[in-house]
DNA sequence: AGCCTTCCTGACCATTCGGTCAAGAAATTT
DNA sequence: AAATTTCTTGACCGAATGGTCAGGAAGGCT
């Protein structure tokens, strides 16, 4: 039998396949959730047969959590690159920018982490409390610096993260919604996108701390 | 046969039953998905046998759409109140708490709503381009004209919307991860979400209009 | 009580779905 | 080219799932 393991496996061919299967599977699994979708849809998707796909995988299962689990990485790394600086506005807002970005670049990611969430996130509750929690208190401890100096108006660290999560990936998310809504196209409703976030938390964080 | 109609059924039995059915349905759709979800869940939940629940309603299907129809309406409510005023900085963050609190109150409703939308809304794609669509334009009209009267800063009312729709409902949609994140009490953490938005957009619509 | 309508369910059916397997087709190696 | 390993698939299986149906229980009405 073959590596069912991650990218690391063997033969050129098993290579190309195996990624050629995750890719399928993130269309199906972004679009309909992990009920609902069936190893019959990745293999059309895939262009394979269903027993093919079971030749490299080990089910259904596996599959989805390999994609979650290199999901999470690419994920938190936005997070990750906001460091401390004497500009610490331009650093958040730089964050939003990235985040908008994967966003566009990457909704299908975007796509299968909401689904997994919405559903409790049976799957990554771990990670979540783990890692996520870990990077997000540690981030937000930066922040409250930030406003402890005096450098940003006083904002609460983590629902400000929560705010940028939220409307960054409500255009990956919500996109049905969006464009129903909006109906113009993707680069200018990403651009338009971009200018309002970049002033809604330019506002937030350079208020004069008022009551 | 019953009617598998709407709440205006007939005995005291059927009015019984079928709001226990939806009940038990919104519960299992809004957790599980419509696919991931099944008629013996609902059942279970219900404390009613299968064939009952299809005694009251057609099938799957059908309890889902009554669902998400009965859903559209109420939440299109909290923008429909949204209105004229001399303090448009106030009525729109009155907006922003009404749609948090419906976050906190119907979280279930929120989630169904998503599931659906993340999955390309193939049932309600109508409902977006239609209803919708129009409430938002004709709000994000009213918007635009306090705009120009310079009663609030400048901002592109539809990605304003947005920004509420996503910052709001993500205290439903995202409720494990925000939890996973910061573990405190729901009330603590409603709390603290409306201070944060009610400041977050009060600074946006207050920003002083330069470059 | 007797009659009629409404309500409920065990048993059953057809389809779908995740997964297996034996056997053959391609590669790869020797 | 023969031998060996890797790859691929049609056919099949058991479980789950949406839905049906005949018959019985419960409720309402006279």
């Amino acid at each position: 039998m073959a590596r069912a393991a991650g990218t690391k496996g063997k033969t050129r061919i098993q290579q190309g396949k195996t990624n050629l299967i995750l890719d399928a599977a993130l269309n199906i699994f972004s679009t309909y959730g992990f009920r609902g979708s069936t190893i019959d849809q990745i293999a059309i998707e895939a262009g394979l047969s269903k027993p093919n796909i079971l030749y490299y995988f080990d089910g259904k299962e596996t599959i989805h959590s390999i994609l979650l689990s290199r999901l999470l990485d690419k994920w938190l790394e936005p997070l990750k690159r906001m460091q401390d600086s004497n500009d610490p506005v331009t650093e958040i807002c730089a964050y939003v920018t990235r985040k908008l970005e994967m966003a566009r670049d990457y909704p299908r990611e975007s796509r299968l982490f909401a689904n997994e969430i919405l559903q409790g996130a049976p799957r990554i509750i771990d990670e979540l409390s783990g890692p996520l929690r870990d990077l997000t208190q540690h981030k937000a401890d930066l922040i409250q610096t930030w406003v402890a100096e005096g450098k940003i108006a006083p904002v609460d660290p983590h629902h400000l993260i929560f705010s940028i999560w939220s409307t960054t990936q409500h255009y990956a998310d919500f996109d049905v919604q969006v464009k129903a809504v909006l109906d113009t196209k993707t680069h200018d409703r990403f651009e338009k996108a971009a200018q309002h976030l970049n002033k809604m938390f330019r506002a937030l964080l350079t208020t004069a701390p008022n009551s």
